[in-house]
RNA sequence: GGAGGGAUGGCAGAGUGGUCGAAUGCGGCGGUCUUGAAAACCGUUGAGGCGCAAGUCUCCGGGGGUUCGAAUCCCUCUCCCUCCGCCA
């Protein structure tokens, strides 16, 4: 959700960016801006109906309090339109608050100016590289060897889940969780605390990260207790300091997170969903941080540079892009994806996503910081992955598989599976 | 799951219909004293909305109601505590 002072004072910009974004439609904008408008008239209204009604209240207690019975109900009895006028001008404003949030939350993040505008995946910019994108005909597609030797089984998957819930057998159970161990600790050694947060959350909170209302359809959903499960640990870590006033001086506060992430991902069919390439349910590793506002860039540079170190310890040829305003989502300002290579698909895979939100999400959750002069604002919230799990380990049994079958091990991950490769038993 | 008791400012804790945005203590901040510190003393100290400002409105767990007027009365929800039951 954007200031609606910005909205007042730079109404131009944040057209442009919706624009640039691709939405169509900029003119809510200045409905939004009509709409606080004569909120705020109906405020000043209200309030001024208050302090009259206020004071005779208090006029008729001091005459209580004398005793002038008589004078105190002459005055009570001139009270009832005034209550009458009161009552539908609250009705009104509820009504015109309403009205004017709900148009404020259909208006995206602004990008940041360092964003380039765009229309396509195409017209995002890589940004950095790192290993070879061959392309050796031998290699074999993740599913077929992961199959092959029943260390994923997507068919019992289904038959005890559905589509899309596949189980981990052996080898690779041990691989996920070594890498979910290998994240943590790298994690914790850069500085960021550790939060194991619940998997399942109440409606306030999805509401907070933005879920609901737009995209309420990602998510699974346990009916009886309203509950939400979650659709990435964004959701509890970021919601952890929902409605509070941190302390500036404690500002980076840096968290990481482990959870397995369950997305409903209506739609999706074919060879983007082959596979690991896109589940159900995942593991992942999720990085979240407040930080002061004047701060937020420069930590979202270190976030990157953080999470393609990750990549870059594992061995694993991937690519940065700067996405362009296109394809940004509602919620960011700016954003850098990280992909792997997919030898055995000829294709790259998303594992990461480092975006800035700068206020956007802080002020929907009223996260905000008091510094030692007392001013209290909004911090800035960044997150990404680092990493998400079944495409980290596509791109590990695929780039690392030899021609006879084995898988080697990353050699960061061999201690965690006292082993340097995975062979066919 | 059953019975009872609670929820007030950073914390503790008063307040059962009017002058209460709220006593008091602790903590925080500023000052006096001191070579410095502690102690003592004095002052100050919640958040948010609207407004150029003066000012004004809202907030005592959430929502709704009664009343001219609600922290205070009523309804409801949530959470916490105590006892019983169940339980990895």
């Amino acid at each position: 959700m954007l200031d609606i002072q910005r909205l007042r004072e730079f109404p131009d910009s944040v057209k442009q960016g919706m624009l640039a974004k691709g939405e169509s439609d900029p003119s809510v904008v200045d409905k939004a801006i009509e709409a606080d408008e004569s909120w705020r008239h109906a405020v000043a209204e209200l309030d001024s109906k208050r302090a009259e009604a206020n004071k005779q209240a208090k006029e008729i207690g001091q005459l209580m309090a004398q005793g002038k019975k008589e004078e105190a109900e002459a005055m009570i009895a001139k009270t009832g339109e005034a209550k009458e006028a009161l009552k539908s001008l609250e009705e009104g404003i509820s009504s015109l608050k309403e009205a004017r949030d709900n148009l404020l939350l259909r208006i995206p993040n602004v990008p940041h100016e360092s964003v380039p505008v765009g229309k396509t995946p195409e017209d995002n910019q890589p940004v950095h590289h790192h290993g070879d994108a061959d392309t050796d005909p031998w290699r074999k597609p993740h599913w077929e060897i992961v199959e092959e030797h029943g260390w994923i089984d997507f068919k019992r998957g289904v038959k005890v889940t559905g589509a899309g819930f596949p189980f981990y057998v052996g080898p690779i159970a041990k691989l996920q969780r070594a890498l979910i161990q290998y994240f943590l600790d790298t994690a914790a050694d850069a500085g960021f605390t550790e939060i194991q947060p619940p998997f399942v959350v109440n409606e306030d909170s999805a509401r907070g990260t933005g879920q609901i209302p737009d995209k309420e359809d990602m998510m699974y959903v346990v009916p009886r207790d309203e509950f939400f499960a979650i659709p990435t640990a964004e959701v509890p870590v970021t919601n952890f300091h929902r409605d509070e006033v941190l302390s500036t001086a404690e500002l980076p506060i840096k968290y990481c997170a482990y959870t397995p992430c369950w997305r409903r991902e209506a739609g999706s069919y074919g060879k983007e969903v082959r596979g690991l390439n896109r589940l159900h349910q995942f593991d992942k590793v999720e990085l979240v941080y407040m930080v002061k506002p004047s701060d937020s860039y420069e930590a979202l540079e270190e976030l990157r540079s953080y999470v393609e170190s990750l990549i870059e310890a594992l061995g694993l040829s991937y690519r940065t892009l700067l996405m362009c305003t296109a394809d940004m989502g509602f919620t960011q300002s700016k954003k850098y994806d990280m992909e792997v290579w997919s030898p055995g698909q000829q294709r790259w895979l998303e594992v990461s996503s480092c975006s800035n939100f700068e206020d956007f999400q802080a002020r929907r959750m009223m996260i905000r910081a008091k510094d030692d002069d007392g001013s209290i604002e909004l911090v800035h919230t960044l997150n990404g992955s680092g990493l998400a799990l079944p495409r980290i380990v596509a791109a590990i049994v695929e780039q690392y598989q030899q021609p006879n079958g084995d898988i080697l091990v990353p050699s960061v991950l061999q201690s965690y599976m006292r082993t340097d490769s995975l062979t066919a038993s």
